[in-house]
DNA sequence: ATACACTACTAATACGGTTTAGTAAAACGT
DNA sequence: ACGTTTTACTAAACCGTATTAGTAGTGTAT
């Protein structure tokens, strides 16, 4: 009933003795290695023996043997544990598993002892190569020792681009987001930006002029509003923004958070949505924005697709297909239509 | 600057070599040997090629040698993808790390030949022990392959009790949170549950239940009020519930979405909260009860210390502490006072 | 009858470590 | 002076697999 110790697993010998062959038929057999010459006969006798003793290869030693472990890691700070960039870890996964290989993950929780430790961690377990990634689009300075081994960034990037990397096309985003809006017939589209020194905050912002200059509409500093990017934040924006002379017919916030604040403003107000004011958020926070009422239109960030290209990106480097130049690849954000706009 | 071919990195013969010393000798020194007697200066040697060659373990090997791969397997149907449970992850890899091992994250997506595939490459791997949990409590019926090692259940159970699993107290849950509200002066505390036949609808009604008999408040089904487990069922129940001839001054909602809705119907009638509704929600999803208003009192399911409790758990098993009888631990689930109650 | 190819395998080695069992030289005890 | 212990190492085996280089035995061609 209870063996005191595990009993040990069956190895390639076991089999063989079993099957009254060598190891090395074995390993012919289970492998199908062409022009071995087995006979179907023998093949049998070696799958019973396989099946009986519920056999099963040690990938640790085939590994060892093959100088291919099979893994990739997969280095973040918060990634798979914060609730909107699970999709990256998950795109990750996909299509890592549709090659055979595994993700290893490793997150550091922002702590840089961590960190190296972690990739420490992933050199000595042989990953074939490792994806760096951070919880949002960032500029990173990575740590020396990923240069021994393929590297990828996911939504962040090296100041010097040194190292490949994808992220959001955050630019086309807030030009995208913009011009839905413009195309619903609105002329006074205001902007409730964050007020973090990060990409998105810039590059939304640019999205949101370009759109403007595009459809002839002028820019209006008195519509861009800056504040700290939660749900107060929206809703002191939008208290601002109701205020002015002018107010604007729709609001395109930062993101779903601030949005969520927008809301509660404009329901205190006694305006109606989007019949008074729409309102475009940005992230497509399920929780969030599924939920609010009215359901909210937003965009949404690519983090399963940018876990896709980051690990197919590396896989073409692991290969080596060719020394493929550090690109950044930038990746839409699709919109998310719902009841808000 | 571009070699076509990755170096190969170097091993235990390399640094020997280089250092003049047997490989033998340069494991005793990088593992510090007791009893090897080696003396300081060769150590000193040693090290220094160690440092020069930028010589680095093999894990792969070791495993094999020592027939131990420090690696645990975390497989799950959706945990440390989804929201809330990414904690879980977290507590378990805090823990794990700190014994030295590492996890192996497979999510199977609810996918039943994805989770056969996961175990099986667990295996391969020569995972030491395997965590298998859920994205919410409930029973499960787990593969026979699970036997082969230490197997912990996570946030759910087996019917028949034959693996050790940590799920939240459900039951203790309901009750605190009822008796919280019966603590600030109500009598009169509406429960809206889930209409989901899962452990957590049954076990928090029966907390509410007892938290109401031990205080004397006699059970009134028509303040019981089922719907589906979104902020629109929270919404409707709370639409009815206000509409009763002796209105609920509390509701205890089955979760923090149905609490979202019980706000925006509550808002419609024109009733504030705390003061003329108090609300308690469930689950403590950050982005809805943090950003709510008023922030939203919750119970919080104890994610991260179901994560701690299973892999000490399981460490304790692999190390064979004794033949731990399968236990069902419960943890309880912590109150976060915020300002709806 | 002999050379040659083919069939159906197996022995041996390597992957990169850990660990056991030595061993040569130096130091020590008497 | 000689045996014994200690010091400072090393050779070899082993973990479980893949793979290369054979090898006996049979069949075929000449």
């Amino acid at each position: 009933m209870n063996q005191p110790s595990q009993k040990k697993r069956p190895s390639m010998k076991d089999v063989a003795e079993l099957a009254g062959v060598s190891q090395t038929t074995v390993s012919f057999v289970i492998n199908n290695t062409p022009d071995a010459g087995i006979p179907e006969n023998t093949k049998q006798r070696v799958w019973a023996a396989v099946k009986k003793l519920g056999y099963r290869p040690n990938v640790l030693a085939q590994s060892l043997r093959m100088q291919r472990s099979g893994i990739i890691g997969f280095i973040s700070d918060k990634i798979a544990i914060t609730p909107q960039a699970g999709k990256i870890f998950e795109g990750a996964q996909d299509v890592a598993w549709a090659h055979g290989k595994i993700l290893l993950l490793v997150n550091t929780k922002n702590n840089p002892e961590l960190k190296d430790a972690g990739i420490d961690m992933l050199l000595a377990r042989q990953v074939e190569g490792i994806i760096y990634g951070t919880m949002f689009h960032r500029p990173v300075d990575p740590p020396v020792s990923l240069r021994e081994v393929p590297t990828v960034l996911l939504d962040c990037f090296a100041e010097d681009r040194s190292y490949p990397s994808v992220v959001p096309d955050e630019i086309a985003g807030g030009q995208k987001a913009t011009e839905i809006l413009i195309n619903k017939g609105h002329r006074r589209i205001a902007f409730i930006n964050c007020t973090d020194p990060v990409p998105a905050s810039f590059y939304r912002l640019e999205g949101y002029r370009t759109a403007l200059r595009i459809h002839n509409i002028p820019y209006d500093e008195t519509l861009v509003y800056e504040s700290i990017s939660t749900p107060d934040g929206g809703y002191r924006g939008t208290q601002a923004l109701m205020r002015l002379p002018d107010p604007p017919t729709a609001i395109f916030c930062f993101n779903d958070r601030m949005a969520m604040g927008a809301y509660d403003a404009l329901r205190k107000l006694g305006k109606r949505i989007p019949n008074d004011v729409a309102i475009m958020g940005f992230d497509n926070q399920e929780l969030i924005a599924a939920y609010l009422y009215p359901p909210l239109s937003t965009m949404e960030l690519p983090h399963l697709e940018m876990g896709k290209w980051a690990v197919n990106h590396l896989l073409r480097q692991i290969s080596g297909k060719k020394d493929v130049k550090p690109v950044q690849h930038k990746i839409e954000c699709p919109y998310i239509e719902r009841d808000s706009t």
